[in-house]
DNA sequence: TTGTATGCGTTATCAG
DNA sequence: CTGATAACGCATACAA
């Protein structure tokens, strides 16, 4: 290159040095090359570093605290270790169980999970585009439904490409997942609640969500009652927060129009009504069946233990981890897909 | 380069290329250059692009299924766009409600939250290593005593350079924080108790973790008792699920040893203690005071509502993620150091 | 408006 | 055992 064709680049619009110290760095403290640095730092024991290097190297790294660079590392490697958990971080204690279900499952992994929100009410696209700044070699979908529709679509060609599991109540035929099969679990508790002769059954909802009048939990309830030549009652709340339960609760007892059975979607509504009818003095599975669906340790435990159809959360995710990990290894390996059954685990709530 | 100096690296232990389609296949297909895909497809619009070359970049793009590399990216502009929340995912509540505070807050911004597991119980400077693979422009560090310690060491120099916050019970003097001041709250648990009348008051705490005799709620507790010069008493849990806390309380309750207090590490223990005393008959509130930690919904809506010192969780985050963006913006910032409150909420459960 | 060339910080290959 | 260097995929300064 001729000195008059120097190219200087001042200017530039955002600084591409980040500031931290680079391998380099540390190679000319060290005073040694660059690919000894690395070669030290990789810590692999089929390398053969001579002592006083690598104690240079060492030193030098620690005294300028040189840390790597993990986006160049991914660069070069063509992975990052780093598994995508897309789910969403509105709180649930559900969700809660599971996020614990898989960090034990990647415990003792080289792989890392990196969790991030996917927003269930927010535009899917916003989210998948977010979601997917963070570099992974896979990605576990958990419960996102418009995510997972958008990955599929978006993926005719993409897909293929990057390792994709979703898990849960929502998947699409397009990709591998580990389905729950929440239709069948919502048929169960019906049955259930019809068998023992409930006729008035409601089913509670968020009204600000599409539980409210889709879903598979809804669908298993109106169809049941259809079924059955019963009309169909639906309570909707304004969150599942125990203050708007409560608001319209005790509307509906005070007004005597309270149903022989209420169908919840969740256990963490089902417990809030639970407590709210029996601080009414309500009794909860004579007078009122209360049903939930997740199966959360606490319907175990609360003041009147709660009926619900209860989530195979374990092998779920033992089986998800277990697609992606093959996905990982061979990208080209086929689609894996499973539909699990939930329990309903009946307990004084809906005793008769 | 002569031709006899040809280098050819045909055989690489682990393949490069990733598979996925990358900016120049999408310029081949679209007969333009690199740059110019990076130009359409960067989204800015002081880039001036006809018409015609944004159609044949789109479409290309499209047909390949092309999705930019992130790590390159990352690599290339010195930044992810990623903030790491590093934290404990083992399953609590107010755990669940923080994380909710936080995404609620990152919503509207550019940044994407990266969650990372920081195992409290295992090696720290293993999960420290793992969460450093995540790519990220800064970290906020929550409630992970090990790890801002280990980051902090480590940090005499390396540290300036990555924008830390850590937020909640533990900090480092050496980097930003926004702490809560446990032992405040403690402080006032432990005055309201003894000024209420109680002598024999118990700490509650699994003896399988550090705050079964240390840390500010411990302390505050052993000073308090002292102080009054009354004896500590200590119930150590296997874990504060329902069934071990019950198999320990009901050994105690059948020995007549009940204390006229408990002092419980967090919420979740308190609630269980309260249900497991009333599935005794004994009077929470009366017989037995319970108080609680951290603030959770439940604790103002279970069958006795329950005494608690309840974390600033909104204003703690706030903070944190306005320091973190002050030092996100301009690394050479100060360091932002600040510690809130707790606040007692007193309910039934120490009625008097 | 578009193409060419450079560098981001690594790792792995090849040549000493 | 160590040093030089070619990628990795991208964004931008500069030239055209």
């Amino acid at each position: 290159m001729s000195c008059y064709n120097e190219r200087v680049y001042s200017t530039r619009v955002q600084p591409r040095r980040s500031g931290r110290p680079t391998r380099d760095d540390v190679a000319r403290i060290a005073n040694i090359s660059g690919a000894t640095v690395s070669r030290v730092l990789s810590g692999r024991s089929d390398i053969s570093i001579s002592p006083e290097t690598r104690e240079k190297v060492l030193s030098a790294a620690k005294e300028l605290g040189y840390l790597p660079n993990s986006a160049a590392r991914a660069l070069t490697n063509g992975r990052t270790g780093l598994v995508g958990f897309w789910m969403s971080l509105e709180f649930s204690t559900y969700r809660g169980e599971v996020l614990d279900c898989m960090r034990s499952l990647l415990r003792g992994t080289e792989s890392v999970l990196a969790v991030t929100d996917v927003d269930i009410e927010y535009s899917s696209a916003h989210s998948f585009d977010r979601a997917l700044r963070v570099p992974v070699d896979g990605i576990i979908a958990f419960d996102t439904s418009a995510s997972v529709e958008a990955f599929a679509q978006q993926s005719d060609r993409i897909a293929p490409m990057i390792p994709f599991v979703s898990m849960g109540a929502y998947w699409s035929e397009a990709r591998s997942f580990v389905g729950v099969d929440l239709r069948r679990g919502a048929d169960m508790a019906m049955d259930h609640l019809l068998s023992t002769g409930r006729k008035q059954i409601a089913y509670v909802a968020p009204w600000t969500s599409d539980l409210i009048d889709s879903g598979p939990r809804f669908d298993a309830y109106r169809d049941a009652m259809e079924g059955s030549g019963l009309p169909s009652q639906t309570i909707g709340v304004e969150t599942t927060t125990y203050r708007s339960i409560k608001q319209v609760l005790d509307e509906i007892i005070n007004s005597r129009k309270l149903p022989e059975a209420l169908l919840c979607m969740n256990d963490e509504t089902a417990v809030t009504v639970s407590t709210i009818l029996l601080n009414h003095g309500i009794k909860v599975g004579q007078e009122v069946a209360i049903v939930g669906f997740n199966g959360i340790d606490e319907t175990a435990h609360c003041q009147v233990p709660i009926t619900t159809v209860k989530q195979p959360i374990e092998e779920m995710c033992r089986l998800t981890w277990q697609f992606l990990q093959a996905q990982m290894e061979d990208p080209t390996s086929p689609l894996q897909q499973r539909i699990l059954v939930p329990e309903l685990i009946v307990r004084e709530s809906t005793a008769t």
